[in-house]
DNA sequence: CGCGTTTGACCCGCGC
DNA sequence: GCGCGGGTCAAACGCG
């Protein structure tokens, strides 16, 4: 309990600046609408995460550890293999659970320069760990989260004394939807990216004094989740982690509905990459400094930045949304086609500073 | 009164 | 099989 609360206590240190990052799981059959950059297509596996490891369950590091916050402007480039296949299928394990925490020493810089982008890896704790059995869940499970599939338990049969919870189906396991985490620098945890939240749970994080919340889109049909927690090694930092996809256009803009929602992009089934249709934290005074590294295995990224960001999704950004933000067009208009390309230019964050 | 948050309990998967 | 930890539920509570 004595977490409780710390989470809304303003970071003294926090420069107003916001540096994100995103992860996910995506399938190994994903395909992205567009082309991906070529520094996305692969994440290698950090150093110092053995590859057989890479549930953080067995780390001794925490999600917020594996995702890190580093750097990788340069060093990323030179552990990136160009065509070394993806670490989904290669280098994990079988656990389909693919933590891309690049926290490695041979990255070097460790982030965090207010000023810099910075970074972000990702990691993604996927429940898809069942490498065991071998579930089927493929199938089903796109809907599962889905209101129709009770999610929850809307089952009326049951007959909750207290808290029946509905039994899941068995052998087929809570198939997860690709999720994609942001780390931004803020004194604020829950960041206004425009969709409605409700908190629904609230859970000390192990190794870390910090909580993490859990919350769900408030949208009737709409079954997306995000987690918030702040990283323990730096409290000024918090993650965001996006699960499942908006059914709607966000709320707070009326033009984000600039097609992305249903985007028939294919991560392998219907819930493409679209499926993570979270939008980008518009933080109000916090500025977007930012990058982000779409870690996870090899999925087609677009070509630059630029298309990547302004095309769909990007897993959900709504365009206007990275335009209010700075993220918008010069921070995506550079086409090197890696990292920079969504780095916030530093005028930008200038410009939020005044 | 409606909606959102808090919080303790419960479920489940995983590692030992 | 047991314990741990993550994730979720839902009653209670708070607030506008």
């Amino acid at each position: 309990m004595a977490e409780e609360k710390r989470e809304e206590e303003p970071h003294p240190n926090n420069s107003p600046s916001t540096t994100m990052a995103f992860s996910d799981e995506i399938p190994n059959n994903f395909t992205f609408p567009f082309q991906p950059p070529t520094i996305f297509d692969v994440m290698p596996p950090p150093p110092r995460l053995s590859s057989s490891s890479c549930d953080h369950k067995d780390s001794p590091f925490g999600f917020m550890e594996l995702l890190g916050v580093h750097d990788y402007t340069a060093p990323l480039f030179d552990w990136l293999p160009a065509d070394a296949p993806s670490p989904a299928s290669s280098n994990v394990p079988d656990s389909s659970e693919v933590l891309n925490a690049p926290a490695s020493p041979n990255l070097s810089s460790i982030s965090s320069s207010s000023n810099e982008a910075t970074v972000i890896t990702t990691a993604t704790a996927t429940e898809e760990r069942s490498g065991k059995g071998g579930i089927e869940h493929d199938e089903v499970e796109a809907e599962e989260e889905e209101e129709g599939g009770n999610g929850g338990r809307d089952d009326p049969d049951q007959d909750k004394t207290k808290k029946q919870l509905k039994p899941k189906k068995k052998n087929q396991k809570k198939q997860r939807e690709p999720r994609f985490a942001f780390m931004t620098k803020s004194e604020v945890d829950h960041l206004d990216d425009g969709y409605k939240w409700r908190k629904y749970g609230q859970k000390a994080v192990k190794n870390s004094p910090y909580p993490r919340s859990y919350y769900r889109c408030t949208t009737a049909g709409c079954g997306v989740k995000k987690r918030v927690e702040r990283s323990s090694d730096d409290p000024s930092i918090v993650v965001t982690t996006y699960e499942g996809q908006h059914t709607h256009p966000c709320p707070a803009s009326s033009r984000a509905s600039f097609g992305f929602v249903h985007e028939p992009g294919g991560f392998g089934h219907a819930r493409s990459f679209g499926s993570s249709h979270f939008s980008l934290p518009h933080q109000h005074h916090h500025q977007a400094q930012a990058s982000a590294l779409m870690y996870n295995s090899a999925p087609p990224f677009v070509n630059s930045a630029s298309n990547f960001m302004n095309t769909t999704s990007f897993g959900g950004f709504p365009q206007d949304h990275a335009n209010r933000r700075g993220f918008g067009h010069e921070a995506l208009l550079r086409d090197n086609g890696l990292l920079q390309d969504i780095i916030v230019p530093s005028q930008v964050r200038k410009e939020e500073k005044d």
